[in-house]
DNA sequence: TTATAGGATGAAAGCGCTGTCAATGGCAGC
DNA sequence: GCTGCCATTGACAGCGCTTTCATCCTATAA
């Protein structure tokens, strides 16, 4: 531990070749520097096309000389500019969001956006939090993840001034833009495939549960109701973390109370890995023994073994669908796309986890490996 | 798709009860719905304790009234202070650096400040970029991963005025602070930690292979070498993303060439998780006709079945510290740390999946499930 | 009663940059 | 040689806030 070396007594660190603290470079300092005055330096940044060529050679060799780097407050503040897109997730760890946002990332660095991720940690007081310093970092769009804003939330939105985009979901009365699916839908459908395999058992876990795990889990039961089974003690759920680990022990809580289940429909693909793992040691064979599907088909669940069946949401589309919008407004022609609300769907990816309900002994419908895939709605 | 429904005629977005498009509201429109002037309300929020209990009442009427929020950038150029610490990391899929973020983010929040990350995607370039965004926007300090910048960003770094952290790996000469842990002992050890379990014929497969994952092999290839064992064909690597799937392809190229391998040392997690699901597929049993070592300790290195043995790096720990040193900087004494480098080290966590080699049949050594701890160095 | 803190408030001057408009000068066209 | 245009460049006034210093007023001490 503590390979400590010191590199002298408190040492200055922006110490160069002259001795003094050296104070940040700035426009004035460059154009001094290259004998033009401080505009002529701006514009040769910003436009060089529109300075000499000499002159502009001059100006590049003083910033290099100075290591001048543009202070983007003050330019944010003069030209009514930040080129901020601000993004709210509640999770950087669920994988999900990871191509929602590589998708925004995409889009929008090439243009010469940056994109401000704030992490509500599926908190509406953090979501709050994060979307009011981003209205204060005068942010030129908003996305936000989820349609479940609180009261003043709402109102912040409203008066930002700048267009909003609610993602991941779609509802009756977006705040500006509205891309997503239904999670309802999501869950309802996802339980009547397994309900289609003939399964009647079919429990529910869900962790770290939000609106949208909310809706999802509403879906499962609505889909369990109008198959006329009643669910009531089939569904496991907890707002803590969901994690691998989690999936294995609500899964173990469920069979602990109902042994003879036959399929599990997890919130999330992370819990279907852990059920699945509670599964191998347990020597409960998937999907002969027992059914699962997990939902958002993250990319580990194509090379599991068995493959997992899960629900897959646009996620990269949806982001990049909110990124063009939102482009289109800020610095296109400025027009709203005609319909505020995008439903994009979702798909069902059958894989080699889930199964036929067998009659007989070990009767296997969907071969481990096939991808088959079944169009939603 | 498609169940648009539009709201009118291009709406506009911030329309109150009020027909008027609504400038967004400043500091002196608050002063003047308070009667009072522009200072006393800059002051009513920073320092509410300066102003007096009627006028302060009178200021958050105004500002609730008016949905008033305070313009970031102007405050920050004003008073040279952003509350902005930048962070750059590689990658947000990689697990690591959630438990990294979330550490500064559990620091930083409460003090009011903004963590500010930006993503390099393994880009020595896009660090470089994403550097001079952060400075261009005065972060107050800095904390990047990896010791490899490029003498751009250095230069940059140097000349930025602010505490600089470089995190993850110890180097020989940190540009200011450096705080992490020498990755190639960790690759060493962990090889250390088969071949004393009996193991020859160890692989290793690494992915996105960056800085950090290029010191690994350089350890594990010392330990081979140390130990007498040419190991040249027994390496697999490519720069591509790491996935579950691509650890499975890799892991299944390996055993083309190597049929009798023994053991196999995984450059991350997910390459592990990959492998341990292809020997599933393959019936190839683990540990005891392979064994597995992953790195970085993941959430669900625990939870697999067999339970994954990893390298266990202390991420949270590193981030907080690296927090710590740079907040006593910045809004403390302003005293510098003795070491200017500090060494966290790394654990090897014994799990299941790794077992001393058989010599008769299938002679297991480490029970799985138990959790040996290791101490490094 | 008068001197004197000290709390509460305001006025003015920027922070470092950009938008706007004016000024300069070179050069083609007549 | 003069006019007018275009390409360059510069001056100036803020963007919305905070900092600093001055002012006012009330409460307390002498």
């Amino acid at each position: 531990m503590e390979s400590g070396e010191d590199s002298g007594p408190m040492r200055k660190p922006a110490a160069r070749s002259k001795g003094k603290p050296r104070r940040r470079a700035r426009l004035s300092d460059v154009a001094a520097h290259a004998g033009v005055s401080a505009v002529t330096v701006s514009r040769a940044i910003r436009k060089p096309e529109m300075v000499s060529e000499d002159v502009r050679r001059r100006i590049d060799a003083a910033v290099h000389e100075l290591g001048y780097v543009p202070n983007y407050l003050a330019s944010a503040l003069a030209s009514a500019k930040t080129h901020i897109i601000g993004v709210v997730v509640p999770s950087l760890t669920n994988g999900v969001f990871v191509d929602y946002l590589r998708a925004l990332h995409d889009f929008f660095l090439p243009k010469g956006f940056q994109v401000l991720v704030l992490n509500s940690r599926y908190s509406l007081l953090e979501e709050e939090r994060a979307l009011a310093t981003l209205i204060g970092h005068h942010a030129e769009a908003l996305i936000v993840a989820g349609i479940d804003q609180t009261e003043r939330s709402r109102t912040l939105l409203e008066s930002a001034g700048v267009p909003i985009v609610q993602t991941m979901e779609i509802g009756d009365k977006p705040i500006d833009i509205n891309i997503g699916l239904s999670q309802h839908d999501a869950g309802y459908a996802a339980t009547r495939y397994l309900l289609d395999l003939g399964h009647r058992k079919i429990a529910h876990i869900a962790a770290r549960i939000d609106f949208r795990a909310k809706r999802r889990m509403e879906g499962y039961k609505q889909a369990m109701a109008d198959a006329g089974i009643d669910c009531t003690d089939m569904v496991e759920a907890t707002t803590q973390q969901s994690t691998v680990r989690r999936g294995a022990e609500m899964f173990s809580a469920v069979l602990s109370r109902l042994p003879d289940i036959e399929a599990i429909f997890c919130c999330n693909d992370d819990l279907a890995l852990g059920a699945l793992f509670e599964c191998q040691r347990r020597g409960i064979r998937v999907p002969q023994d027992l059914s699962i599907v997990g939902f958002n088909d993250l990319e580990y669940c194509a090379s599991a073994y068995p493959p997992l069946t899960s629900v897959a949401v646009p996620r990269y589309e949806m982001a990049r669908q909110a990124a063009e919008i939102v482009y289109e407004i800020i610095r296109g022609s400025g027009a709203r796309p005609k319909p505020a609300r995008i439903d994009l769907g979702f798909k069902i990816v059958a894989r080699g986890s889930t199964a036929q309900r067998r009659r007989g002994k070990g009767t296997r419908a969907a071969p481990a490996g096939k991808e088959a895939r079944a169009e939603a709605k």
